[in-house]
This record gives structure tokens, sequence and C-alpha cells, in this order.
DNA sequence: CTTTTTGCAAAGCGTTTGCATTGAA
DNA sequence: TTCAATGCAAACGCTTTGCAAAAAG
């Protein structure tokens, strides 16, 4: 059954692929998956050295592009950040962020009501808005310990 | 009137780096001042340029470290930022953001409803909550009618 | 066969660091 | 007089670009 959606993700990458008239090739097959199996928000460099585990020849360069080819077509998503490399998101459905301030640790979180905020009417009449965000600033229970 | 305001501020400001046994020099100053002018999110760079006209010998250098200074005393916020240079906010109060996703720009607002959204009691309890942020990406009016 | 993609290397930004000099307190 | 801050230059990290070789369609 996890097969069976895993293969149906695929399909559907695939196509998508087919649609922005991208290639189909072994690396992108490998972002894709790495993507679907991960729960963080990786940046490119954390993304590679995962990948190369399984794919050894694959160079960063290609890890790099094809995550932002992925950021164009709707694949990932790129995050907020706060000054360090820039990091993706698997996860494009709509959702929210806890930032923990000291380790810059992002954790996805799902609230009904931060997803039923309204949109500002005026924001509306004069801005296209293509979606919300909330972002809740905190310090997590790992940094909230550590002496400084 | 206005100049009370600024001079109160100017105080406050040198207060508050008295507190953290900052020295008043006429470089954090020169940035404080261009600070407390600018409506907008400004990287650096950009603080850089404008300062130097009135300050020429300033240094890229000064500008920064100051800039980087301030926000760990909370004269200024780092700002989300999705790939660019980390960029700074003067307003340091609570506020929302638009963030134009085809040039950058931030825009400030305000929002009751959004100041006033509870915090899951779970992330209270497992966090320690500093703060939080909607953000509403947006195409801005500028950008609308570009032709891509 | 054509066109895109890859891998590599170099270049390009932006940020950070080390250090001698300067200046605030 | 002391110690932090400044300016400069070099180093560093991350991202982007150009290009020849390889691979997808």
């Amino acid at each position: 059954m996890q097969g069976e959606n895993d293969s149906d993700e695929l399909s559907s990458f695939i196509e998508k692929c087919r649609r922005h008239n991208l290639k189909v090739t072994p690396q992108r097959i490998a972002v894709f998956k790495e993507l679907t199996r991960s729960k963080d928000h990786p940046s490119a460099a954390a993304m590679f050295e995962i990948i190369r585990k399984q794919f050894p020849s694959i160079s960063f360069d290609t890890v790099n592009r094809t995550l932002l080819t992925f950021a164009e077509i709707g694949v990932v998503d790129v995050v907020e950040g706060y000054g360090g490399p820039r990091r993706f998101d698997p996860e494009t459905e709509s959702h929210h962020h806890l930032r923990c301030t000291r380790c810059d640790r992002i954790i996805d979180f799902q609230c009904e009501d931060y997803d039923n905020l309204a949109i500002p009417e005026k924001f509306q009449r004069k801005f296209t808005v293509l979606g919300k965000r909330v972002v809740l600033n905190i310090i997590c229970d790992k940094c909230k310990d550590v002496a400084r």
C-alpha cells in the first residue's frame, strides 16, 4: 500500500515533468524520491549529501539545479530563511512553521484556525494573493536547556 | 515635534547601547538614524550605499557589523528571505508582511485579527514562543502587469 | 538526430574573520 | 590609558554561469 502511494507519486511527478517539457533523468528521480522521504527542510548541500550515498556519481550542481527547477514547477517550495543557505520544503500543501531562532530548525504544523484566516479585502483587490503562512518564532525544546 | 521624537528615539538608542556596553560611535549613530528613516527592508549593501552619501568614510564592513550587532540587541530584526542577501527590518514592533514572490519587495502591514491569533497551547507548553508573523505571498501591483 | 541535462571548473556574490589602527570612555 | 570599534584585506561559503560531453526523447 505504501508501495502503491510511492509509485502513484512517482507517476504524477513524471507526468508533471512531461507537462513542463522536462526530461525524466535518473538524477531528477533520485532528487524527487529523496524529497518525498524528507520530513525536514534541507539545503541543497544537505540533499546532496544524502542522495550521493545512493547515487555516488551525482554532482552537487545537479542537485542544486534540480531543486531550483522543481521549485519553479511546484514540486518543492523555497522556505523563509534568515541568512543561511537556501532551504527547500518538500511539503507544498498549505501549512505553517515553527522556527527556532537559535538553531534554525523549522517544524511544520497544521492549524485550521490559521488556514481559515481571512485575507484583508484591500489586499485581494490590489494584489494577487498566492498564499499565506504563519511563522511562530520559538526557542525549541533542544535549545531551551542549553546554557549560553 | 518631529524633532522631539527624533531626539527621543536617539536618546533611548544611546541608552540601549549603554545598557549593552556598546560604545556610541558616529558610525552607529549614522546607521541608527538611517534605520529610523527607512520604511523599507534593506540589505546591508543597500544601507551602506545610502549611508555613505552622508558619511563617505564609513566602510561596508562597519555597516554590516553594526546591523548584526543591532539585531542582537533588538534595534533591528532580520526578516525572512528566500535566497538573496540578508535583509533587515527597522520596525521591531509586531506586524505582518506582504511579500512579492517576483520582485522580493516586502510591505509591512498591521492587522489586529492577525495580532490576536491564538498560539496553540501545546506549543506554549513545549517551546518558548517569542512571537508570530503572518506572511502573505503575493504578486505585487508593479509586477502584476509586467509580461513574462 | 536534436535538444536538454549533466558534471566540472571558474566566477560571482554576500558574509565572515584577522589584524593593525583609531577613537570612545 | 584602556579596550572596543573601525577599516581593510583576505578567506570563506553558497550560488550561478559557461561549456564540452553525455543522455533522453
